[in-house]
DNA sequence: CGGGAGATTGACTGATCTCAACCCGGGTGG
DNA sequence: CCACCCGGGTTGAGATCAGTCAATCTCCCG
């Protein structure tokens, strides 16, 4: 089940583009860097809405899926989370309960760091603090673009526009699909739609040849059209 | 015009809720928290999205309305500042060119500080660095929140959203009236739909009897019904 | 008094949502 | 081995929320 190659922690704590990667030696010290990380598998849940989170989540390998649930029941995903990318910060920093669900969509290897310790290093340590802060700040100003995009596109505008960004954001597999993989329903829940309403307006853009579809595997075909499609500045 | 009794920018600094209030006495000698703070009438545009800002502004009096502008040219409200709040710290941090307007609503008194001295800060002080983090991860929750609202709500539960969240942030002036005056396009501005959308629910609003319309100035008088209206969890 | 901005109202349109039926492929239990 | 079930995926029809357009009104101001 577990692939045989799990990643180093080390990979995640002193890579260039950690935010680790200011840390000290004495400062490296205090978080376990040379335990394994924890996998998690597909469909795990690592944390929901509501529950008490001790620290950060760094993840190593996999894409992560977090999302709120709506009054309804309805989940609207927020972002996603892959390798260098971190989870769980905001309510690390702010003592709160998690405001989101954490769910695992491919295969993932996750490093914990408590919040204590994380804590500690932003009091001792501006440049790690810095770097947190940039990556807070750099979800803001995504977060505010979203709330833009939702409040005022049209559906087939934000569906061209999420696709775009699931390309940016992803890599393709060897035969130039995007690697993740998602139901309409969550490509509904991203774009904040029905999932009727993706599922004819994916087959719209295949009929004008904008993207190719095997079963969940999307290719992009056509980016600049799609991109005039999604009035995107980006 | 400009009011007889400004503020002093010390208010600003050794408050305690000040963001600076963990700041040494030294830290305190780098700001020039002995100068006058700008005072900025209603209707002037403090920075405009896309261009360089050099600092954050602290605001001391008065709201300021901060938006960003849609492709069609459509504001969308991001969110209000008033007294204790700051500005431009996500451009300041991530040496960005603005991502947002801010314009100012009622007659407002701001300090400003330079970017440098900011980041110095934080690098040196723990503290500080952690409040800064603090605000940018409440921030970053309510915009998840906000997303989710857009993306699931209807306008008639955005409206009634909308006003709870006004009576919770601002005042009330000696009527019981919210203290903040928006036009109704502002209004539409904020649950992201049309002028006439928020004129048709607002009146539908005054009819239930759940509030009171004078003008521009709103009163709240079924705050209970307009939860149940918003589907609310707050 | 004339002009202009914002507020209102009505009529119409249309993008989306909802509901319901049906399909398809994989997995399971008998 | 086969019938069945179940979770997605598709498609169509109908309902409706909300946006657009246009006319009118109301203030406020110079």
């Amino acid at each position: 089940m577990k692939p045989h190659n799990p990643p180093s922690a080390r990979e995640c704590f002193i890579d260039n583009a950690s935010i680790f990667r200011h840390l000290s030696h004495d400062e490296l010290a205090k978080i376990p860097i040379d335990q394994e990380p924890d996998f998690y598998k597909r469909g795990t849940i690592i944390y929901s809405e509501g529950s008490r989170i001790y620290g950060f989540y760094c993840i190593l390998r996999g894409i992560i899926k977090i999302y709120k649930t709506g009054f309804d029941g309805k989940e609207q995903i927020i972002r996603f989370a892959k390798k260098g990318d971190i989870m769980g910060f905001r309510s690390t920093i702010n003592r709160e309960p998690a405001c989101t669900t954490t769910q695992v969509l491919e295969d993932a290897y996750i490093c914990f760091v408590h919040a204590d310790v994380v804590l500690e290093f932003i009091r001792q340590n501006g440049n790690f603090a810095l770097e947190l802060l940039q990556i807070a700040c750099k979800e803001l100003g995504e977060a505010n673009d979203y709330i833009t995009d939702i409040a005022q596109k049209t559906v087939r505008e934000r569906l061209a526009e999420a696709i775009i960004h699931l390309r940016k954001e992803f890599d393709l597999d060897k035969d130039y699909y995007l690697q993740i993989t998602l139901t309409r329903e969550e490509l509904a829940n991203i774009v904040g739609t029905a999932t009727e309403s993706v599922i004819r307006l994916l087959s719209e853009f295949k009929q004008d040849g904008l993207i190719e579809l095997t079963g969940r595997k999307i290719k992009v075909l056509d980016e600049k059209t799609l991109h005039k499609i999604a009035n995107m500045n980006g």
